[in-house]
DNA sequence: TGCCTAGTTGGCAGTTAATGCCAAGTAGGC
DNA sequence: GCCTACTTGGCATTAACTGCCAACTAGGCA
């Protein structure tokens, strides 16, 4: 149906336009220094309508997360079986890397949310789903038996590969993006994996 | 000053009471679903007087999380120096593990911690404090260049640690605390650092 | 054209966590 | 028994949400 399209279409300039301005508000003034009242006034709706948009305050900064989980997901799954698990996941990060925003907005993103701690933390728990959700595509690359007993070994894995991402992406911020965010990431790894 | 530590006492005596009864309610009837108001109406206390013992609802979990930072920082700058900073790590969540409560009651704890979305992104808040806390102190057992370079060695490394203890607990609440939590940590690492 | 229907919007009231302020109480020290 | 330091409770307020209802808007159809 066209009607759908039509209608999901307003939405998203309408939800474009309330992002921006959120996200311009809390870049000048802080994220806890601004609030919904002054978010929705400046973007010209009611309060109301913008929870409408966005379920919580949250949202507007890691909102769209689900999205990419999703394409993470996907990428790693098709790498080549032969590939290794660390292997594969280090694609899906690179894949995100590109499918990001631009690599300035993904930086005044990213620096909002190392400098807020409760967004980070809330960034960093939304992720756990994407883990969650990686759990069986890892398990078969580890020639697990895919059974029944829960192994700790793709967990542990994912569980590591993130670690490693948010602490590489932490350091970008740092630099103020000057330097290679996928370098970061290696030299993360690479010291946990190649060290006495 | 006498005075100071007797008051201190009987706050502590306080603190502990309206922290049992708000634990008992959380699990009764969910963490979510207990009001402020209902755990000071239980505990025999104003609203007011909870908020100045507890700042948070989320600190009557995970409050005595800040201790368990500084128990860790510290035993972690104690191992010999000729230790590595993995085991010098993994010597300082042994102690924690000790230090803790009853096994009951941090089982009990680390179930409503994980079950409970904004009560985990909080726990994970808090120790990323910790691990802020202790880069300089893995840093030295880097035999780095202590200097103002920021080695990503450091912060990937406690970051992993972390991941793995996390995902241990993790483990060990569901498997309702009938495996061994340091067993499951040596597992994760093994699964991280001694795998293809 | 004009109605019908579905979906959006905005305002309003209410809940919950959290903070500031002030007055009342309480427990040592003199 | 008073003074001082500290605690407590009540009140008002703010900010993030949520439910409810009435008004609006845009296609579909006669």
């Amino acid at each position: 149906m066209f009607m759908t399209t039509l209608w999901d279409r307003s939405r998203q300039v309408a939800a474009q336009a309330i992002l921006d301005t959120a996200v311009r508000l809390f870049a000048e003034q802080g994220y806890e220094q601004t609030t919904i009242a002054q978010i929705a006034r400046e973007a010209g709706i009611s309060q109301r309508s913008l929870f409408r948009y966005f379920g919580t305050k949250e949202d507007l900064v890691c909102g769209d997360q689900d999205a990419l989980g999703e394409l993470l997901k996907r990428t790693v799954e098709r790498q080549p079986a032969e590939m290794s698990a660390w292997d594969a996941l280090r694609a899906g990060f690179e894949v995100l890397l590109t499918a990001n925003h631009t690599a300035e907005r993904a930086l005044e993103l990213s620096r909002l949310i190392f400098d807020t701690p409760s967004l980070h933390a809330r960034y960093i728990e939304k992720r756990l789903r994407w883990q969650a959700a990686l759990i069986p595509v890892v398990q078969v690359r580890l020639g697990a038996a895919t059974g029944l007993a829960p192994d700790p070994r793709a967990k542990a894995i994912i569980a590591t590969v993130f670690a490693c991402a948010d602490t590489a992406t932490e350091l970008w911020v740092g630099h103020d993006g000057r330097l290679d965010l996928a370098d970061l990431y290696d030299q993360c790894l690479a010291a946990v994996r190649d060290s006495g």
